[in-house]
DNA sequence: GTGTAATGCTATTGG
DNA sequence: AGCATTACAC
């Protein structure tokens, strides 16, 4: 591992070694009931809970039970639940496990324990640390389509080509760049990334990266991979910081571990440093997430990790028939790198795996429709039993409409979450302007919308004002008197009103809780009322979604449950110690952000009484909207009786008495993306053994020799993965049995030309360290700040400037000084910089140091 | 600046 | 086929 070796943690991690794995691992007070539902290993797995542990835990095998009885025993030996952290795929994991400890011991002590996503976890710790790595603490969650957005605004700006520079391609490089802890100025100096930028013919990246983080920073914003990039950035610079954190979890729990990229792995592996109570359970033969840059080899590298690590595994499985376990060993067989492990099960045979075939998509939906009708009446099952899976979303809508058609009730799961509907985007996007004004991707949802007469070009004019200066958006919309901006007074007034209104909803942050805040904005912001016009079905529809964010609102402020429960810790308390002297705030502007960080309404000391704060407000109930997925939104009614429609890596970690895989062709699964390379054929190869294992009584799948794409029709030939299960297992429909030509498209297939060697692509890029020194993060901690409350900045050193003088700008970097103009703290200069040439400065604005 | 019609591009997988 | 962006008329 390159990266992983040539960053120097050793030297950050504080060593005490725990103690040696104590022969007194025999716990005292526990529950015997609990362990009596446990298999041997499972139990030995449980109880081991001194040291690292890596626990192997085959296809239905009791992960769950296993993970939660271990974390319940950690709690009744005696550790507190706050020295717990369990990092799980999905906040429903976590929810589910958290009520299922609460039953075992109290609701109270599992409530305190810190279990969720890598990212919710890491956004409430980064909340109460941002002002440290030179972010406010109400930080804005970018999410995708933020992130895209601004990459599009980026490339425009650079008149870059979106057919050669696709958003797509361009965030995932970033991503995965910030996945393998290359920051922005790394990569800009990192040797291979260049190189295959050059190659693939988009240069630029680099460039584009360094924009992109940038203009972040500058609204205050992380996206979904800085929240863990960050964390890395918080724990190697802050030793004080990983210190304290790695004293905070003396155990440490990662679910899925297979499926972790380099980034989680160095959190993880920084925090249990000092104790090394680390427990990771995962399958190899499930990793299915490589392509956001997870990395399996984390998992079957933990022993190089923990040479003395306890392995245990977990090999018997409880979910499914013997046809579905034997079917799936003999596909996942064929792969190369894994860990030696057999999974078997003492279930019954059960019934074999039912191949249908069909001639095109619609053909599809209806022969899985019939035959889920068919079985539910055969086997006496309700609709809840069945679930169907596919490699794509596109997928869904064939099977949609003939499960309408037969009257099947079904529940798609995915595709647009509720938290991603525009209107629902729309009004969250005041919520964050009203928070944090910086948010640029926000302002530009909502500046205009509902239509308030403020264009395109006016957009542009203020766009170009904030690049020429350097500074954010709605720093130049509080302050557009002191710009030429050559906008109309009409404009103008609207502009003023535009930002008066955000202000006002800013001042009320703290005085309303979090829904008479977000039904006063709904309310004032117009949307409601553009919204309640529109009497089409999907207008309708529109404005019921917005009632349900207010209600989900309402719901939260009376209790507190925004969908992700992490426990509110004592010294979580948002830092504010300041790292500089603080910065003189003018003394018309609130100084918003202390407010947020000290919440002046908030119990004066929680540690006191325990309790909570009374009143939730909008920003508690913003912090982690962005993470919410379509899974959490627990109101949908989990229980009703509905066939589940999903991909199948969102059906990970469930199961279903039946599971219909459809689409089985070549080219849609395996995908045509993973024909490149072995790895990439074995992933998805891995992710048909996912489909099958989630199976409890029986498996079915189907294919189409003909299907829609981009609205003509293709002729698909049957998946590979077909012949890959031994045909004992599998039992063809009659009509999979074409009477011409039996078994087509099967026994004789050419080898992919393409099927070559593995590509590759672990990459040798070089982690430049020190992305962000700490004496930089000082300096940026001034404009974070001042950006964030929207007040001035204290650029009083920069009275005694004259002409003549050497200044160096942040961006636009060494200049002379050639003309001094206007009375402070209105003045402007004149510089004429080395490389960019001359610009007018506003003094007030700039950030600019005096060199000689 | 706004709204609609025509065009063109796209569909792995997801927190 | 469906969605997003663009072109063009008001």
């Amino acid at each position: 591992m390159t990266w992983a070796k040539s960053i120097n943690f050793e030297s950050l991690i504080q060593h005490t070694r725990r103690p040696t794995v104590s022969d007194k691992s025999t716990p005292t007070t526990v529950k015997s009931n609990y362990l009596d539902e446990l298999n041997e290993i499972q139990r030995q797995a449980v109880l081991c809970i001194d040291g690292p542990v890596m626990i192997v835990a085959g296809a239905g095998s009791g992960k769950t039970r296993v993970l939660t009885y271990r974390i319940a025993h950690l709690l009744q030996s005696g550790v507190d639940a706050f020295n717990i952290l369990a990092l799980t795929f999905t906040n429903k994991a976590a929810r589910e496990m958290k009520e299922r400890i609460g039953k075992i011991v109290s609701e109270g002590e599992s409530r305190n324990l810190w279990m969720g996503t890598f990212h919710s976890v890491f956004a409430r710790i980064l909340r109460a640390e941002a002002t440290k790595i030179g972010y406010p603490a109400n930080f804005t969650i970018y999410d995708t389509d933020d992130s895209k957005s601004l990459i599009k605004t980026i490339l425009k700006e650079l008149g870059l080509d979106e057919k050669i520079y696709k958003p797509n391609l361009v965030y995932s490089r970033i991503s995965s760049a910030k996945n393998n802890l290359i920051g922005s100025k790394a990569y800009l100096h990192d040797k291979s990334a260049n190189e295959e930028d050059r190659l693939s013919g988009k240069p630029k990246i680099g460039e584009i990266y360094e924009r992109y983080a940038r203009r972040c920073f500058k609204a205050g914003a992380m996206d979904f991979d800085d929240l863990l990039f960050n964390t890395n950035i918080l724990l190697r610079d802050f030793p004080e910081a990983l210190y304290k954190y790695q004293d905070k979890f003396r155990h440490i729990l990662v679910d899925e571990y297979q499926d972790t990229n380099f980034s989680q792995y160095v959190i993880v592996k920084q925090l249990a440093a000092r104790f090394e109570n680390i427990c990771v359970v995962g399958d190899d033969a499930q990793s299915i997430y490589s392509f956001r840059g997870a990395n399996i080899q984390n998992i079957l590298n933990f022993e190089k990790d923990y040479p003395d690590m306890k392995t245990f595994k977990l090999e018997q499985n409880y979910r499914s028939t013997q046809n579905i376990v034997k079917a799936a060993n003999s596909v996942i067989a064929k792969n190369k790198d894994q860990i030696d492990k057999k999974v078997w099960t003492s279930n019954a045979d059960g019934d074999r795996i039912l191949l249908m075939k069909a001639n095109s998509d619609n053909e599809e939906g209806q022969i899985v429709a019939r035959s889920i009708f068919e079985t539910k009446m055969n086997k006496q099952a309700p609709n809840k039993a069945f679930a169907i899976l596919y490699r794509t979303n596109a997928q869904s809508r064939a099977m949609e409409e003939a499960l309408r058609r037969m009257n099947i009730p079904y529940r798609i799961y995915g595709g647009l979450s509720f938290y991603q509907r525009k209107e629902v985007k729309d009004l969250l996007a005041y919520f964050r302007l009203a928070i944090n004004p910086s948010d640029e991707e926000a302002l530009k949802r909502v500046i205009n919308y509902p239509a308030r007469g403020i264009g395109d070009t006016t957009i542009q004019k203020i766009s170009l004002a904030a690049a020429d200066h350097d500074i954010s958006l709605w720093t130049i919309l509080e302050n557009m008197g002191d710009f030429n901006l050559e906008i109309n007074t009409g404009t103008t007034n609207r502009l003023s009103e535009f930002v008066v209104m955000i202000k006002n909803f800013t001042a009320m942050i703290f005085s309303l809780n979090a829904y008479d805040l977000g039904m006063n904005i709904a309310n004032s912001c117009g949307l409601l009322r553009e919204l309640y016009t529109d009497k089409s079905p999907e207008g309708v529809s529109r404005y019921e979604n917005v009632q349900e964010l207010l209600n989900g609102l309402k719901e939260f402020s009376d209790s507190g449950n925004n969908g992700i429960e992490l426990p509110e810790d004592a010294d979580m308390v948002p830092d504010t110690t300041p790292l500089v002297v603080p910065m003189p705030v003018s003394a018309a502007e609130p100084d918003l952000l202390s407010a947020l960080a000290e919440e002046p309404d908030a119990d004066e000391n929680p540690a006191d009484t325990g309790a909570k704060p009374a009143v939730k407000r909008l920003p508690e109930f913003m912090q982690d909207i962005a993470l919410l997925t379509d899974s959490d939104s627990k109101k949908a009614k989990e229980n009703a009786d509905q066939v589940s429609l999903m991909t199948i890596h969102a059906a990970k970690g469930l199961e279903f008495p039946y599971v219909y895989i459809v689409g089985l062709e070549e080219n849609l699964f395996p995908s045509q993306m993973a024909l490149n390379s072995r790895t990439e054929l074995e992933e998805e190869r891995r992710l048909f053994y996912v489909a099958i294992t989630r199976a409890e009584k029986q498996a079915f799948m189907s294919y189409a020799t003909s299907r829609y794409r981009w609205g003509n029709l293709i002729n698909c030939e049957p998946s590979r993965f077909i012949e890959e299960i031994e045909a004992e297992f599998i039992e063809f429909a009659p009509s999979a049995m074409p009477s011409g030509t039996p078994r087509q498209g099967f026994g004789i297939r050419q080898k992919n030309a393409t099927d070559v060697s593995n590509r590759n692509k672990t990459g040798e890029d070089v982690y430049t360290p020190a992305t962000a020194p700490v004496k930089k993060n000082l300096v940026k901690l001034n404009t974070a700040v001042k950006q964030s409350t929207g007040a001035v900045y204290d650029n009083s050193h920069l009275k005694k400037l004259t002409v003549g003088m050497q200044v160096e700008h942040e961006r636009f970097g060494t200049g002379i000084v050639s003309a001094i103009e206007g009375e402070f703290p209105n003045n402007k200069a004149t510089v004429e910089f080395d490389t960019v040439g001359q610009k007018q400065l506003l003094l007030k604005f700039a950030k600019l140091s005096i060199l000689s």
